[in-house]
DNA sequence: TAGGGTCGTTGACCTGGGTCAAGAACACAA
DNA sequence: TTGTGTTCTTGACCCAGGTCAACGACCCTA
């Protein structure tokens, strides 16, 4: 089983500085499309860039929950901790999506950049209150908020019930699924690669499995000729129709 | 591992009648208690009352969304199946939780009676219009929701990463915890008996174990000294510090 | 170009919890 | 009272996935 690494990695701090959101293109992904200009501008007074290299931790499960933050490219992983290390990653975070967005005073999860990663950071007592004169936008959150509690309800069945092959096929279906949805061409009929940024570790740990049996059911699922795998980040799917049953189990 | 039955039980019926809110004796655990008499008779007008017999299917996964439920008595349990019958219990409901509130068009889950219950049943479209006369109430559920998922996440952990004793130990303090937020005396002090009202089965959907893992394992407890079981339905917590040990893998 | 690091893959083996089966405890109907 | 369920418990056995170990493929940096 994954424990954490205790070396030097992941300590390496974000870098912020003061940003403008004209220009930023996944501005369609969030809450910002919903917002007046007037609304914008007062929101952006909130508001710094974040800077993530590879494996910076953007702030630990117990921390003041001080920040909120917004992917705006890269991919950011949020997770909880064992005593003894055991880990569990609860989401993989893409461009457009919220982390820190609970309203508890301190952080219930751990942030890590999966990948270099930028991010808008806001401050969270200054949203809350903005959040008061916009009605529109804590719908658009409260609405968010239960989409994420279905995908954990979704995340539940796989941990509790489904096998190391139905959970990896259920994973690259969704990762497809997300990438899909995000404005890049669809890959159903494209047969294009799939990326996966992620560890086989990270992989493990969001799916309750060890590294060894994610190699080892990609290498199944590879030879069953579901899936190529160009290289260990870059999978294609060939056969998506059987990638679906797997994932549900029924074949 | 356990697979839903496919005989009698459970095919019966809710019964509906109008209903009063005088005298609701949850009404401080849910959102009535945040509303001013006015809007408490508006939401009253969107608002039957449902006598849920053991094992009744209030609704099922991918049903139309046509109403949001409020518990008021019993207990309830939320559960995604797989196409084979492999199921998944995501949470347990009691006295003034809600279920069904998704901004969804249908229902992402199945919920059932676990025991004899009694349910607020809104109209879910007159509801959500009302949300919008009343952000506080909006705010109320958003928060909510997002405990739910703060719950989903440390659900996933235990799913994910725990062993079974770790399992059955978490849910024993969940269970406790639950019952102590709801009015009952202190429990830790008291060494008073905690009621375990779902059956074997449902704890192992819960808890992503069979039957006979979850009974093996409370024996281990009951052995260990650990816990008491008086019956099948009732355990009575011994030592709560070992057990929150357990619980969490460190010792 | 060599040396040290990380990551992914594969093999050999082991074990926690699943499967299958039997029986005990209890409930309820006839 | 007996018969027929249902639920819980326990035992014997098995296997999916975990553990431990080795190795190849890439990085780096020097």
């Amino acid at each position: 089983m994954a424990t954490v690494q205790m070396k030097g990695i992941g300590d390496q701090s974000p870098v912020c500085k003061p940003s403008v959101c004209d220009g930023c293109d996944i501005r369609s992904l969030t809450f910002c499309s919903v917002l007046s200009p007037i609304e914008s501008e007062r929101i952006r007074a909130t508001l710094k860039t974040v800077n993530a290299p590879v494996h910076a931790i953007l702030f630990q499960e117990g921390d003041p929950a001080d920040h909120i933050f917004n992917v705006t490219s890269g991919v950011v992983k949020i997770y909880k901790l064992l005593p003894d290390g055991r880990r569990q990653i609860t989401g993989f975070l893409f461009p457009g999506d919220f982390l820190g967005l609970a309203y508890d005073t301190n952080y219930v999860y751990s942030a890590e950049a999966v990948t270099a990663a930028t991010l808008c950071r806001f401050n969270r007592a200054k949203l809350l209150a903005l959040f008061n004169d916009m009605p529109h936008m804590e719908k658009h959150i409260s609405v968010t908020t239960s989409h994420e509690l279905a995908a954990a309800q979704n995340q539940m069945l796989l941990l509790g019930r489904k096998t190391a092959q139905e959970k990896i096929a259920s994973f690259l279906l969704m990762l497809a699924h997300r990438a899909d949805g995000h404005g890049e061409q669809a890959l159903k009929t494209a047969h294009s690669a799939l990326e996966l940024p992620m560890s086989r570790a990270d992989m493990g740990d969001y799916l309750g499995l060890t590294i060894e049996t994610v190699s080892r059911t990609f290498t199944t699922l590879r030879k069953s000729g579901a899936i190529k795998l160009l290289d260990p980040g870059h999978a294609e799917v060939v056969d998506w129709d059987r990638l679906e049953a797997l994932a549900e189990g029924s074949c």
